[in-house]
DNA sequence: GCGACAG
DNA sequence: ATCTTGTCGC
């Protein structure tokens, strides 16, 4: 299978912060919050280490089939950190390097899940989204903290979940990916619904806290031996 | 004005 | 996120 991850839409990235801002509330326009995808076999996740204690900005991403969770694919990018970390600006700290990393794949996952939020944001367009415009393709954000948006107490018990609201608006799904442990943030990045996307999650997920894929990538971006 | 603040 | 040792729990 030939690698179909490229740029279906682009932009500068050496923007000022009021630019960046402007460029997400545009973007944030152009979103699909609802289901339009097929079922799909191959899962991507992804992540972003900064070894050099931060002067580099390295993207890992690792592709598994679905269902069945095997290793199919993966790649890694780096390049030199050339934007701050700022909140609500991920994006164009880390998504450069993701989209290299993701163009040197040979199977081209149909589904992105990308660490960080999706329109779990402050404009409703967090890194998920931003990879799934770029990429056209279907894309959920996997939070391991909250960004913004407040939510009930979440059952201990794996599968639980309470919706993440802010401004009145439902961005979000907190949920408890096994028993016991501090739940993670689910959010449509793009294409895709939040009941899908939790579908999708709950489908990635095996014994730990984080979805296989994500974990995968977090690894081979080096966050563990 | 005072906190909070993905990775 | 990164830096960084030992330590608590299954």
């Amino acid at each position: 299978m030939m690698n179909r991850t490229t740029r279906v839409l682009d932009h500068r990235w050496d923007l000022t912060v009021s630019e960046a801002i402007a460029l997400q509330r545009d973007m944030a326009t152009r979103l699909i919050l609802e289901d339009r995808l097929d079922a799909p076999r191959t899962v991507a996740g992804l992540d972003v280490a900064f070894p050099d204690r931060g002067a580099t900005t390295r993207a890992a991403v690792v592709v598994m089939s679905l269902p069945g969770l095997e290793r199919l694919d993966e790649a890694v990018a780096e390049q030199p950190t050339r934007f701050p970390y700022v909140p609500g600006l991920l994006s164009f700290r880390e998504v450069p390097a993701l989209m290299m990393a993701l163009e040197q794949l040979k199977i081209s996952p149909q589904l992105l899940l990308c660490d960080g939020q999706g329109i779990a944001h402050p404009r409703r367009m967090g890194v998920a989204c931003h990879l799934g415009l770029l990429t056209d393709l279907p894309s959920i954000g996997i939070g391991k903290s909250r960004l913004l948006g407040t939510h009930a107490r979440v059952d201990e018990t794996k599968g639980s979940r309470q919706p993440l609201i802010h401004r009145g608006e439902t961005i979000g799904i907190v949920l408890r990916s096994r028993d016991r442990v501090r739940p993670i943030l689910v959010s449509p990045g793009h294409r895709l619904g939040l009941q899908t996307a939790v579908d999708l999650t709950l489908a990635c997920l095996g014994r730990f806290r984080l979805p296989e894929p994500i974990r995968a990538a977090d690894h081979l971006a080096g966050h563990r031996p």
